[in-house]
DNA sequence: TTTATATTTCTAAAAATATAGAAATAGCGA
DNA sequence: TCGCTATTTCTATATTTTTAGAAATATAAA
């Protein structure tokens, strides 16, 4: 029935993006505050090592939630609004 | 800073609920075709116990995301549009 | 009351996920 | 080049989640 579409698969992992703790407040902080780098957003959450900050943060941009740009070493994260719009507009209120 | 608010903690049950595929099945189901007691479900879905399916909408129900209604023995479930519209009204498209 | 059907709870096993330390990689500035 | 900072990957462990069979509960119907 909604078998397995690229679509859902999608939704899915957006949905699971979102459905832990600091993954879900990380979209938050992006949301209000764009292009915050990996150390910038590890210094606003009590207490998450580097290597699980990097795995949550892969786990956003994954499913399409977050936009990256590098510049030199830092990589600065935003929301991908449409996304967000589109699955998760209670992000952006 | 986002704290583990009340709303905050809501919202990661409803994701997590829905970042499951067949949970995510049901939720489109139910969107579709309101009503549907947990036999009917499972007849949709293929293959799944129905001890699992029964999990499944425990936490559909649990977040708020679906509400139900008692008749004799059978249940039926319906997504509670207020709750989607809220946080992911993609489910509602 | 017995039987049948719908759903849940209990229990346990398998699979997935979250977490972080240590090592690796990458770019910048001295 | 060397050292420094930012981030990722590797590895391992702990925790959570998914799954389903079996037993329990609940209601309706015969």
């Amino acid at each position: 029935m909604f078998d397995n579409s690229v679509e859902l698969r999608q939704a899915v992992k957006i949905y699971k993006a979102l459905g832990e703790p600091t993954r879900l407040k990380i979209a938050l902080l992006l949301t209000e505050e764009k292009n915050l780098c990996c150390s910038d957003i590890m210094g606003k959450l009590e207490s998450v090592a580097g290597s699980t900050l990097s795995h949550h943060l892969k786990q956003l941009t994954d499913c399409g939630l977050l936009d990256l740009r590098k510049d030199g070493t830092y990589i600065y994260y935003s929301v991908n609004r449409e996304v967000a719009q589109k699955y998760a507009p209670y992000l952006l209120e």
